[in-house]
DNA sequence: CCATTAACTTGACTTAGTCAACTATTTTGG
DNA sequence: CCAAAATAGTTGACTAAGTCAAGTTAATGG
């Protein structure tokens, strides 16, 4: 496992920047086919924008329409300002800033919205069925790709969170280790098997009492993880430490090794053992840092590679 | 599995709609940040989108620009006479059609064009250098999907591609088929778990010469795999037959069903066998289409669920 | 309590884009 | 072959969309 404290940002190769500047243009021409749809109402593409904001989220202001459009704050005035005089909006000083007014849209606003935002669904409506439903569900699910990579990346306030295995997370542990140990080490499938039968057995002879699973969580996502079988009544075994290299930095590792010692020492077992390989240098910092040992070394040949295994414990 | 033969063309639900407006309004902001860009420079974002198009094709007329970019005819005849009154641009009268004239970028034109194409170029390297490699791949490529789909639907000439196994399959393999049984038929983990068994012992066992994996995929993902196993001599074992929902309707499971008979057969198998659950009617009817017949049936209690079993075998 | 900043507003302006009428060609249908 | 219709492009007259800078009022941090 290597450990870097900072993801690494790459300058991007000429043909991804062209693709992403092919598609702004496919885009430009998208948006402005869409707009063409608004020519027939009463309203501009921005003044529906406005609209739309003011009809989905409570207590804006003229400030954060400006922000979160990107208009000219004199436009904004104007504009809301002429859906006052239209009876559309209705503004309300705050009590906490006398310069500020909430806007909020009136029922003749939302009246007025209606069948802006109606034909909108329905033109994004026709847009969709002309695709089978498969293809429906592969544009959404790139749209949101793309949404979520140059959105806001607000950084999650909680920037991982743990919780136990549920269906789904042993298949995706298995190949990103599997994948990753590839890429980085060149280990071949039988690692990937490996991990699968651990896991497997895992699963199937699971012991809530004597065994536990963490599985690090960012944003819906899995990005690490560690288990701990029971070997005896007096020892433990960590097993499959694993982060991923995107959430890397944030102490995932480091964690997911305190909360095995904390079950371990909390069940009443004695020693907490682990195998591990002697490549995998960020992986053994954690466990030195935690108080491991290494107990002994022997070398094998596995996953294609000749490698040197390693035992650690740690006493409880 | 529900196999369709007609990719169907169905009507969205309200989720789906919302989310590609949500997309919309996204890049409309996305749009407006990279017009800002501009703001600098002599051009207008239309005029940049115009230059852009006369430097990178050939032979175009004004009203190949307007249909293409989506502008008013006479819009466009203005831009260009502005261009050509700064030198930018000159026309050359066709000789197929007098009224029409070939539009293209003087020497001043390519000049004044360059530090557009620069800046732009340098704009979208800075916003996708904020990622990391991986997140640019997978931006491109979710971009090149959306373009894909709501583009001029070339469809693509090849829906998917078989290969075999390669590191990261199996896990992605268990991972959705342990979602989907536990989704659709609320299978417990431990379906998962026997997956997982089932594909780390092919793998570690994996004897080329009398079994085989194929696996769909789509863009480069995983949409379908199927696996043969050697029970003995005479008789191949189809196990784990599966099509991802975003990808049925394309015929995967019958022609990865069919890539198991022939292999079979061309192996001198004599009984091509497989155990299923009858619950799983669209896998059934796609065995029972490539002529398997029922031997058996028996009630068992997995996966946290009362079941019936099923063998069918075909006479190779 | 004063200097600075933020949240608007307003006047004066430019740019972007639309619409309809027009000319010059070309295409089409009888 | 010719009249009518359509297409390519141009132009005048216009409106909508957006910008800029200077102003007013209120909040904030020493």
């Amino acid at each position: 496992m290597t450990i870097h404290h900072q993801p690494d940002r790459e300058a991007p190769g000429k043909d991804l920047i062209d693709a992403v500047r092919a598609f702004n243009r496919f885009y430009t021409r998208q948006i402005g086919l869409l707009d063409e749809g608004l020519l027939k109402s009463a309203f501009s593409l921005t003044e529906a924008r406005v609209l739309y904001e003011l009809a989905h989220r409570d207590d804006l202001t003229a400030t954060d329409l400006g922000r979160d459009l990107g208009l000219d704050a004199g436009y904004v005035s104007r504009l809301l300002k002429k859906f006052e005089r239209r009876h559309l909006i209705s503004r309300s000083t705050l009590a906490s800033d006398a310069r500020q007014s909430s806007i909020a849209l009136t029922k003749a606003g939302r009246e007025a919205f209606a069948p802006l935002n109606k034909d909108s669904h329905n033109q994004v409506a026709a847009l969709l069925s002309r695709l089978p439903a498969s293809e429906q569900h592969r544009l959404v699910k790139s749209m949101r790709t793309v949404q979520g990579l140059l959105g806001e990346s607000a950084e999650p306030k909680v920037p991982y969170l743990l919780r136990p295995l549920q269906v789904g997370d042993i298949g995706w542990i298995i190949r990103r280790q599997g994948m990753l140990y590839a890429q980085d080490y060149g280990w071949d499938e039988t690692y990937e098997a490996l991990v699968a039968e651990i896991l497997s057995a895992f699963v199937k002879s699971f012991d809530p009492k004597w065994e536990r699973s963490w599985i690090a969580e960012r944003e819906g996502e899995v990005v690490g993880s560690v288990f701990i079988v029971r070997k005896s009544d007096q020892v433990a075994k960590l097993r499959l430490l694993y982060v991923e290299p995107s959430a890397r930095g944030l102490g995932i590792g480091k964690r997911l090794v305190e909360e095995c010692i904390g079950f371990a020492r909390a069940r009443g077992y004695k020693t907490l053992t682990l195998w591990t390989n002697d490549i995998l240098t960020a992986a053994r910092h954690i466990y030195q840092a935690a108080g491991f040992k290494l107990i002994e070394e022997e070398a094998h040949h596995s996953f294609g590679k000749d490698l040197v295994g390693q035992t650690w414990d740690l006493d409880l």
